[in-house]
DNA sequence: GTGGCTGCAAATGATTTGCAGCTCT
DNA sequence: AGAGCTGCAAATCATTTGCAGCCAC
């Protein structure tokens, strides 16, 4: 986890902006949360339990700086709000994700189902994909088995 | 475009809700600018043109019923706003989107590309997929013309 | 001591809601 | 007269911005 702040640090250096530690409160928050799907209030309270004196705004900007530095993507699963996802290290495309519609539970995909989606698009549409954003919406797995439990009691 | 209101209001119909004027005139504009992606501000001054009387609010539910009855999709881009897309009569599946980060022109593909991913993500993510959300981000065929004309002047 | 960064409060912008009045039966 | 629907204005909620102070180099 060091390691990973670090070049996160050497990334934003490189971009001339410094790690702060309001920035790296921000940034801890996000790798001991890689599973889930926060949103800027989410990671403003998490943040707030360890460095009580920050800001929403200071959160908001951090986000944002992360968001342009392709350190996380910012999604929207359509609630109103935006949500804010680590990338993989090295990951030339963003994951995918599953979203229940019955527990609202956000799972994702690391595979990338897409290269041959892409290659058709590409040639076809004669279009230069550099991003996507693929969700799927239905019944996850644990709320299958929660159904089929309950419609044989 | 007469028959697709029709059914429109069937559909409202039975689920026990009324094609009031205010409604028809805003499917209305939908189905005229079937290509585009408006905002709920976007459709509420095109129906303003045409019914002066209606307010913002009246547009917002018409929109939000809308898509409770599938007749509609709200999507989002990213920007702050939530965008409305009608559906393809009959159409299993949303359609996919292309967005272009140059000029920021939106083109749709109908085509399921996602058919062998489905299968893929049901069985080994043991998901039941009801929709998708597919997106991508890169640059349109216009701008790729555009962008090797200025280059080469 | 200057520029980047912060916290706070106020501003903004999209969307929602409360409510009184209208419409159609 | 009742239910559904509307327009308007006010409220709400997420996000952004202005600004004065602070901190590190």
């Amino acid at each position: 986890m060091e390691g990973r702040i670090d070049r996160i640090k050497k990334q934003l250096h490189s971009a001339s902006y410094k790690l702060t530690p309001q920035r790296e409160a921000t940034v801890r928050v996000l790798l001991e949360h890689e599973e889930d799907h926060l949103s800027a209030e989410d990671v403003y309270l998490l943040v707030k339990d360890k460095s009580p004196e920050i800001g929403l705004a200071t959160v908001y900007r951090t986000l944002e700086l992360l968001t342009e530095l392709k350190v996380v993507d910012k999604i929207n699963f359509g609630d109103g709000v935006s949500r804010y996802d680590l990338r993989q290290e090295g990951a030339a495309h963003f994951h995918h994700h599953l979203v229940c519609i019955e527990c609202g539970a956000v799972d994702e995909i690391q595979d990338d189902l897409l290269g041959d989606v892409e290659k058709v698009v590409e040639k076809d549409w004669n279009f230069k994909i550099k991003d996507h954003r693929l969700t799927f919406h239905g019944i996850c797995w644990r709320c299958q088995e929660k159904d089929s439990d309950e419609s044989s009691e």
